[in-house]
DNA sequence: CGCAGAATTGATACATCTCAAGCTGGGTGG
DNA sequence: CCACCCAGCTTGAGATGTATCAATTCTGCG
């Protein structure tokens, strides 16, 4: 962790340098940031906040997968969000999470103290810009998230979900279109099921009956291989 | 609609001024969001946009209800946005609207044209802000709504909607908390259905349970009175 | 009064959940 | 090196909640 504190000190060679709050910073904005920000790292599995918690921080994720979830108390659990590379962890102007926040995976944040983070939003708009249009992206995808819930079959859901994973991942790679995709899921069975609305029986079933179909290829549980994405969308019930 | 508009066009009287995206302007700010705001009526069930459509303006809804929701191609529906007054409609940076937006009820809208909206957030913190924070209460509700359509039953669904709305009367009021609360639905059953993910039988069926147990009773279908909030809440399956 | 849209109610079908058993792969200790 | 274990995953059989299909019954309104 210290390692990769040191090697991630300039916010220069930062892999998120160009997705995350800080993307449109100019030298000067920038040099701001990294004197305030900090690293944190957390191994897979382990909560970073509970629900009700307070919070005196916010940041970016650097690497790794974290997760957001609500839970009734009879222990229904949905996750809320999924938080990949460069998104922002934490809200401005509020001191308590009203989510579980857990890392997927080992994870690395890139942290701001609340108080001198949120002076900043105020005093440096190129911030706040990107915060605000990270914010709105961040609603369009909960709403689509919502049509999933609400409207898609079971197999659909699973089909979505593999599908929002492998476009995320063809996008990093610029590979064509037309190429087979491969991932590793960072998702648990059980978190597959709290980010579907499944259980996790059913998740498995529809696992195994798009394997059966071919429209994915399961080396082991967690590492898919999609060979037609046209296809995997087509099953997810989306236009292509 | 003519007299709507001379009715209201001091923002000072607006009955929004203070939840709007205006809320925190100064006095001479909102003189330059008033030359540039025009008023837009439409009637219940009227399409205000379609999905993928140009959207030249941004706005506040000022009174009535609208709504966003996303089809897929076989007509499955899911709303994904319950606008009610003082919220915004639209995305600055953007110019269609991946949503359709439909007017609930009667409507009237504060408009302002996009590119001069967008040019004002640029030049005025006090908007941007504002801005910010109501996209960020949107990404809760957002979260929260997702919970309901994940991981609650038919019933729980319903409660949690009307508890919603519930809430939202009663705050207008500043009733005390025990007080029944009375309230028209600015839905109809499909509305409903279309919100929580559910058909419109179901929703009669759950509808007809809660009132069967004394939790709502119906003066008609769309005129509820919630004898005791606390217990719609449990229904809800949320803690009180 | 009578019509049309909205809402309710009923009977049945089906997708997903629930409960219960195995399976698999990777780590650990004898 | 093998036996065991454990968490994660898969599969099966049956229960259940919601959708679907089909009548009615309301309700507001011309």
């Amino acid at each position: 962790m210290t390692q990769l504190s040191l090697r991630e000190s300039k916010c220069g060679d930062c892999p998120i340098r160009h997705q995350a709050v800080c993307a449109r910073c100019e030298p000067d904005e920038l040099q701001l940031l990294e004197q305030m920000k900090y690293y944190r790292s957390y191994e897979a599995g382990q909560q970073i906040v509970w629900a009700g918690d307070e919070m005196g921080f916010v940041g970016s994720v650097v690497t790794g997968v974290a997760n957001l979830s609500k839970t009734m108390e009879d222990g229904r659990r949905q996750m809320v969000g999924l938080l990949l590379p460069s998104d922002f962890v934490g809200r401005p102007g509020r001191s308590s999470s009203p989510y579980d926040i857990v890392a997927s995976s080992d994870l690395t944040l890139c942290c701001f103290r609340r108080g001198p983070f949120e002076a900043l939003v105020s005093s440096t708009p190129n911030v706040a810009d990107r915060l605000l249009a990270m914010t709105l992206d961040e609603l369009d995808a909960a709403r689509n998230w919502m049509l999933i819930l609400g409207r898609k079959t079971a197999r659909e859901k699973i089909a979505s979900l593999i599908a929002i994973l492998a476009k995320r991942e063809s996008n990093m790679g610029h590979r064509p279109a037309a190429t087979p995709i491969e991932l590793e899921l960072p998702l648990t069975r059980v978190a597959m099921a709290d980010y579907l609305g499944l259980t996790r029986e059913t998740v498995s079933r529809q696992m195994s009956a798009l394997k059966a179909e071919g429209i994915i290829e399961l080396a082991s549980a967690r590492r898919v291989k999609v060979p037609n994405l046209a296809r995997l969308t087509l099953a997810a019930g989306d236009e292509p």
